[in-house]
RNA sequence: GCGACUAUGGUGUAACGGUUAACACUGGGGCUUGUGGAGCCCUCGAUCAGGGUUCGAUUCCCUGUAGUCGCCCCA
């Protein structure tokens, strides 16, 4: 006999039981609401690609190492979507001159890497992708960084709460030009940089001293004689300028945010959590001009970040702040306490659910109280019991399992006492 | 890919190398056949796998597996 198969999930992934999934739809849906109001549209996308999208844009095997890849049974090259912006760029590409430009566009996917777990960090996680594709640098990279600072607000935060640190590729290209630094010496560079923060004085000054006896970061620091270094700061700086014009206060300029990919091409930004409990990146993102272009479209610059579910549902949690409701959970639990008149609390759930009430019908035999038990132990806020006398009588009662309180109501304002209810 | 730590019912814990592996919660049933959360009683249910040391292993050792946390890398 073969062994019993676990019920644990598959190694890095999560089951979602209905409460999960109630929460995590409840952020989902503040996400979407305030994007809505932004005008944003979403759009979706099977979770498998061709393997060669990723091939193409990152140079880096190592990415395809960290990816779920395989031969499909038609020897096509698979991979298990890592990321949802080569998605994206490859959906806009294919029509390029179709779509009403620019895009505003977001998805949520599930996205899957396969490293080890640790954490903040599994083998799959929902993010919220948001896009504003075909406008260049300026208005579209604020407005996307106001939305990611919206949407952590639309969850109760405050702006002590988080910081939203900006950078720019250009502005660290041009400071490494003017150390010397070229080509995959700068990617080397950008990568030390990424590390400073866990590395002492020292150690960075020896690390940096393999490349250059001159460090590209004093170029951006000081004010730069270089032309090129001393522009792209300026443009950075009015970004930061006009971002607390526009109510951004916590914003500031960190030459360390370098974010991982190389696809980036203008402003990054990263934000993190303030917290001394949860010090930690929450999300962040950049602009990536050149990504459509791969596919030999013509180009459409873009500007967008990446929301994982784990690390914002950890800076919920590490700020105490509530996830809405979704509505969708039963208000009332219709219990029979005479189980031979079923067929009646039935036809009467029937016409609560036609009037837009969510309506739990107890199935079982159980005893009237361990009805009650039963709709306390699901969370389920009002009870009400029908049998036989109710279904002769105009009126029932309806209880209030918070408190214990019941009060006679006739069943016609049954409906919008449910409602008021919940 | 590397390292550290951990592994006992569904969950959380206990057991000097020596009992029938204990306790709490949860689940099922009862005291209670039209009004709950309490209480009491009954009940289902576990030493990750394989090897070694030993008269004897939940306990010590090795290997594997799994998990957690770091590193690498980064959505």
């Amino acid at each position: 006999m073969a062994s019993k198969p676990s019920t644990d999930p598959y190694k890095g992934v999560r089951d979602f039981y209905p409460k999960d999934w109630e929460r995590i739809n409840g952020i989902f849906s503040t996400i979407r609401s305030t994007l809505a109001k932004w005008g944003y549209e979403e759009y979706n996308a099977s979770p498998l690609e061709r393997s060669d999208i990723y091939e193409a844009k990152t140079s880096e095997e190592i990415v395809n190492e960290q990816t779920y890849t395989f031969l499909d049974r038609g020897d096509r090259r698979v991979t298990i979507r890592p990321e949802m912006t080569p998605t994206l760029a490859r959906m806009v590409a294919a029509k390029r001159r179709e779509l009403p430009f620019p895009l505003r566009w977001f998805s949520i996917p599930n996205l899957f890497r396969y490293e080890r777990p640790q954490r903040g960090r599994l083998r799959e996680h929902y993010q919220a992708n948001v896009d504003l594709i075909g406008l260049p640098s300026g208005e579209a990279d604020i407005e996307i960084i106001i939305i990611a600072s919206e949407i952590l607000k639309a969850f109760g935060a405050k702006e002590s709460d988080f910081i939203v640190r900006i950078n720019s590729r250009p502005l660290l290209n041009a400071a490494c030009a003017a150390a010397g630094l070229s080509g995959g010496a700068i990617a080397r560079y950008v990568r030390l940089l990424d590390r400073k923060a866990k590395m002492s004085a020292d150690e960075f000054k020896t690390a940096v001293s393999v490349f250059t006896n001159k460090d590209p970061l004093n170029f951006i620091e000081q004010s730069s004689s270089d032309p090129d270094v001393a522009r792209e700061k300026k443009h950075l700086l009015d970004t930061l300028e006009t971002l607390k014009r526009r109510g951004v206060g916590n914003v500031v300029f960190d030459p360390l945010i370098t974010r991982g990919f190389d696809y980036y091409t203008g402003i990054v930004f990263e934000v993190f959590d303030t917290s001394t409990e949860n010090p930690r990146s929450i999300f962040g993102g950049g602009r990536y001009d050149e990504l459509v272009s791969l596919f030999g479209a013509s180009p459409a610059p873009a500007v967008g970040f990446g929301m994982g579910d784990i690390t914002l549902s950890d800076f919920l949690y590490t700020h105490s702040l509530n996830v809405p409701s979704t509505g969708s959970a039963p208000q009332l639990y219709l219990g029979t306490p005479t189980p031979e008149d079923r067929v009646g609390a039935q036809i009467f759930a029937k016409e609560l659910r036609e009037k837009g009430g969510r309506v739990f019908v107890n199935l079982t035999e159980k005893s009237l109280g361990d009805q009650i038990k039963d709709a306390v132990k699901r969370s389920i806020p009002l009870f009400l019991a029908y049998g036989s006398e109710e279904k002769k009588s105009d009126t029932v009662r309806m209880k209030i399992l918070a408190t214990g309180e019941e009060s006679a109501l006739a069943k016609t304002e049954l409906p919008a006492r449910m409602r008021a209810g919940s």
